[in-house]
DNA sequence: CGTAATGTACTAATGTTATAGTACAAGCAG
DNA sequence: CTGCTTGTACTATAACATTAGTACATTACG
C-alpha cells in the first residue's frame, strides 16, 4: 500500500496536499497502473483526516480521468501517462519549482551544493 | 527591489504564500539586512491583492522579530539568522522537501537527472 | 505648520475549507 | 437473499481567507 502523507499545520489546503501527493506519486512510478489505493474510510483514519475530505480528492481525480473506483471494491489507477504541455511552458514551472525548491532549503540553512549532493544520493537507489 | 511573486489560483493561501517568498528571499540572501520591502500599497498592487492581505504578513514577520517598520518610512529587513532546529529536524524536513521537489518535477516530466542538471546550472550564476 | 507617504486598525460581506453525522447505492462473498 | 465493504451524497456548522472600504497614527519633507 502506497503511504501518503499530508500536514495539518500547513497552510496549504488537505485536500490539495492529497490530491497533489496522489498525482506525484502516479508520475514516479510509485503508483503504476491498476495499482489499489487504499479505501477512503482507511486513509481518513491513517491521516486522521475527515472521510469526506478523502472522498472529495478521490471523485475530484475520477473526473480527471486518473482513478477509477468500482463501488464495494476500491479505488485504482488508470492511468500512467498525463499528458504535458508544451516544451516553453514545461520550462517556466521548473524554473519556478527550483526557485522554490532552492529557497526552502535555504531556510533550513542548506545551500546548493549540498542539495546537488542529496539528489545524487536519491539517483543512487 | 525584490520581486515577489503569488499565484492566486493556488491552493496555499496567498498570505502564506508571500509570508514563504520574504523568507527565502532573505534566506537566499536575496535580501540581505536593511534592505527595504515594498511599500504596502505598492506591494499590493504589484501583485494585484489586497493591501490587507500584505499587510498582514508583513505584520506577522514583524512580529516574529524579522521585518523591522517604520512608520511613514517604510518595512525593512531586521534580522539575517534564522535559527535552525536540530541537525535530525533538518534532515527530515531536508527529505520532505526532495521527495516533493522530485515528486513535483515528476509532474513535468522531469526525471532526476535532468534536475541534478539544472541545479548545476544555477550553481554557476 | 501642512502635506504626503507610510504602517495600522477596524467593519462588513463573500467564498472556501474542514468537520461531524447520517443515509444511500453498488458490488462481493457466504 | 443476507451481510459486509466500498464509494457517494447530503445537511449543518465552524473556522479561515480574501476583498472592499474607511479611518487613524506616525514619520519625513518642504
Amino acid at each position: 500500500m502506497p503511504t501518503f502523507s499530508v500536514d495539518p499545520r500547513s497552510p496549504t489546503p488537505i485536500y490539495a496536499q492529497l490530491d497533489h501527493a496522489i498525482r506525484a506519486a502516479i508520475a514516479t512510478g510509485e503508483l503504476g497502473t491498476n495499482a489499489q489505493l487504499p479505501t477512503v474510510r482507511q486513509l481518513a483514519v491513517d491521516l486522521a483526516v475527515n472521510a469526506n475530505t478523502v472522498a472529495r480528492v478521490y471523485a475530484q481525480l475520477e473526473r480527471d480521468g486518473i482513478l477509477e473506483t468500482r463501488r464495494g471494491v476500491g479505488t485504482f489507477v488508470r492511468v500512467a501517462p498525463t499528458p504535458h504541455a508544451t516544451r516553453a511552458h514545461r520550462e517556466r514551472e521548473l524554473r519556478a519549482l527550483i526557485k522554490k525548491f532552492v529557497g526552502d532549503a535555504a531556510l533550513l540553512g542548506f545551500t546548493l551544493p549540498e542539495l546537488i549532493d542529496q539528489l545524487r544520493n536519491e539517483e543512487k537507489k
